[in-house]
RNA sequence: CGGGGCGUAGCGUAGCUUGGUAGCGCGCUUGGUUCGGGACCAAGAGGUCGUGAGUUCAAAUCUCACCGCCCCGACCA
């Protein structure tokens, strides 16, 4: 391609709707423009980089044995109604109507579809395992879009979706989804961590999520470095170092004005926050529960969701906690509550000489033993686990880092099959139900994610795999009839010969112009050529973000095969 | 939806407090000089100042409503 005959329409000022880093580099580079928010239209140089990052994932899937498939955007809600999200997932569906004032929605994701095609061509175990995929536009009612591509309204998405007639089987499809993915993103160039990651909405028995560490990065990842346990915070577990102290009795103590955690650490009272006990009132589905945490932990709403088989609580109101406690929060406790359901965090178990509201406002209760003193209904891991505690494989402190979620693979267990009637019949004859498993990637997700990992001062440092071109060739003299052009010419017709990706600026403009765009559009090799060099016979190989070479014109082909190699 | 910020030419912005001819840089057009890291000179084109009401002799500027965008939180690939 010349550059003059395509669009590159590269930006020396950041648009000032961009925050981070990838998002001014997709803009400034030219690769996407904003239609509204959350919409964006890729233009050439933005879509042959994501074709490159569909190709590998097609390439990986195909090898994994996934069978491509193309699914439709537009659904009927009927079977939404059907495996019951129609209700659980109300929030990020865009609905339209047809003429007849039937109502549609827009696909934000498949697993309904691709189970209504399987229960009606697949019958028996003969023809399983089977793992279906796609690449394909969703829709999604994003609470808020954000960061260009990185969340946005509607994206492209390789989803796949397996099936297998038992436990091991799907165990088998789920690990191959597992080792392709890990690949995809290597092959990518993109740096990513597999964590253990909480399953949400979609339900299943377990999930890991593809995370690529970056500082802006929407989730925080726990990850241990001395024996690679890693986790989404949402799910991450740590080890409980256990408070305990010497048992006296209960004594109420006067605590005027203090209603915080901070507040009784300091003078006159100076009681650690790791020797309180935190009280939270929630309402789950209306019933008011407590929940105990120790003083310097922080409640997982994740964790809590898991624990209660409900997402359906939220934190009780000034009125309702009075109405159960006769205390305002500041002065909560739950020793000698009855009647109330108390959940309470591991590391409370076997704590003694803690501190907790006396659930009398003003006053406060210590030397509270948790087994002799408060009833505990059910104890979980409500927590949410921080830098520095142990490890829970290995007991050495976990490290927490932010990162992008590029990919999430599920073990989904029969809730979609069973309700949408994906049956077979197993070799005795009996009718099971398939056991799926259901991966997804963001593919342009992944393209933006590679941005953000890779970029300097000047602009974006592809990875050759998924660089919009790979070679970039720089005349600096672009008439016709002039040797640095004629050159440039016939070692542009040789790499194209050669199955290179190749862009030849062929634009009439300063030197420093074509610089600064062939570095800010980041092309993985540029090839300089200009009369001081070419006297000598020579011309310059410049590798973005490595050190210019300068090598024999004859050789320019060749040298670069072999770095691309 | 809650909290915060912002809408002025394709992009980045000044002007708004204290109402009175809409300004600058980049980009764009034309001509000339330049030509190895975002050149220079000259002449131009380009604006319903987000939209709608209101106050006023007069509104980018003051008031109200609405719309849109960005950031923080809940959601997710």
């Amino acid at each position: 391609m010349r550059w003059s005959q395509t669009f590159i329409p590269t930006l020396k000022e950041v648009p000032a709707e961009a925050e981070i880093i990838s998002h001014k580099l997709l803009l400034r580079a030219g690769l996407i423009r904003k239609l509204t928010g959350g919409l964006y239209t890729f233009l050439p140089l933005g879509l042959r980089a994501l074709r490159k990052v569909e190709k590998i994932v097609r390439e990986e899937m195909d090898r994994a044995g996934a069978l491509e498939v193309l699914m439709p955007a537009l659904q009927p809600p009927e079977i939404w109604q059907k495996s019951g999200r129609y209700e659980t997932a109300q929030g990020v569906f865009f609905k339209v109507r047809d003429k007849a004032k039937k109502e549609w929605v827009l696909g934000p994701t498949h697993e309904e579809v691709i189970t209504t095609l399987v229960a009606g061509e697949l019958s028996s175990y003969r023809q399983l395992p089977r793992n279906f995929y796609q690449v394909q536009t969703k829709f999604r009612d994003e609470i808020r879009p954000r960061f260009g591509l990185m969340r946005a309204k509607e994206f492209l998405m390789k989803d796949a979706y397996s099936f297998d007639i038992s436990e091991d089987a799907a165990n088998v499809s789920y690990k191959k989804m597992y080792d392709a993915y890990a690949r995809i993103f290597t092959r990518c160039g993109l740096k990513t961590m597999a964590v253990e990651a909480d399953t949400g909405v979609i339900g299943g028995k377990f999930s890991h999520e593809y995370m690529a560490p970056a500082e802006t990065g929407e989730n925080e990842v726990a990850y241990c470095d001395a024996c690679h346990y890693a986790a989404n915070v949402e799910k991450a577990a740590s080890r409980v170092t256990l408070k305990t102290g010497t048992t006296q009795a209960l004594e109420k103590f006067a605590t005027p004005g203090v209603v915080t955690i901070e507040a009784l650490t300091k003078a006159p009272f100076n009681v650690p926050a790791d020797e309180q006990i935190k009280t939270l009132v929630f309402m789950v589905e209306g019933k008011t529960t407590l929940l105990l945490l120790r003083g310097d932990h922080q409640l997982n709403e994740a964790k809590l969701a898991g624990t209660l088989g409900t997402a359906t609580f939220r934190p009780a109101e000034a009125e309702e906690i009075y109405t159960a406690l006769k205390a305002h929060p500041g002065s909560l406790g739950a020793v000698g509550v009855k009647d109330i359901t108390v959940y309470a965090d591991e590391s409370l178990r076997g704590m003694a000489d803690a501190t907790t509201g006396a659930n009398e406002d003003g006053f406060h209760l210590r030397h509270v033993d948790v087994a002799r003193d408060i009833v505990v209904h059910t104890w979980a891991d409500l927590r949410t686990a921080a830098a520095g505690e142990p490890c829970v494989n290995c007991g050495q402190p976990l490290k927490i880092r932010r990162a992008i979620e590029v990919g999430h693979v599920f073990k989904l267990g029969t809730k979609y099959s069973e309700k949408l009637g994906a049956l077979f019949l197993d070799e005795t004859g009996k009718q099971q139900p398939a056991i799926m498993g259901c991966y997804g990637i963001g593919v342009t997700r992944t393209l933006q994610a590679v941005i953000e990992q890779c970029n300097d001062k000047d602009g974006i440092v592809w990875p050759a795999s998924v660089a919009p071109y790979t070679v970039c060739i720089t005349p600096l003299s672009v008439a016709a009839e002039s040797p640095v052009m004629q050159l440039a010419v016939k070692i542009y017709e040789e790499l194209q010969a050669k199955g290179v990706d190749v862009i030849l600026d062929d634009r009439d403009d300063r030197p420093g112009v074509k610089f600064k765009d062939a570095d800010l559009v980041g092309f993985p090799i540029r090839i300089g050529i200009g009369e001081k060099s070419l006297a000598k016979g020579e011309v310059e190989i410049k590798p973005r973000g490595g050190a210019m070479l300068l090598v024999k014109a004859e050789e320019a082909v060749s040298q670069v095969l072999g770095q691309l190699a």
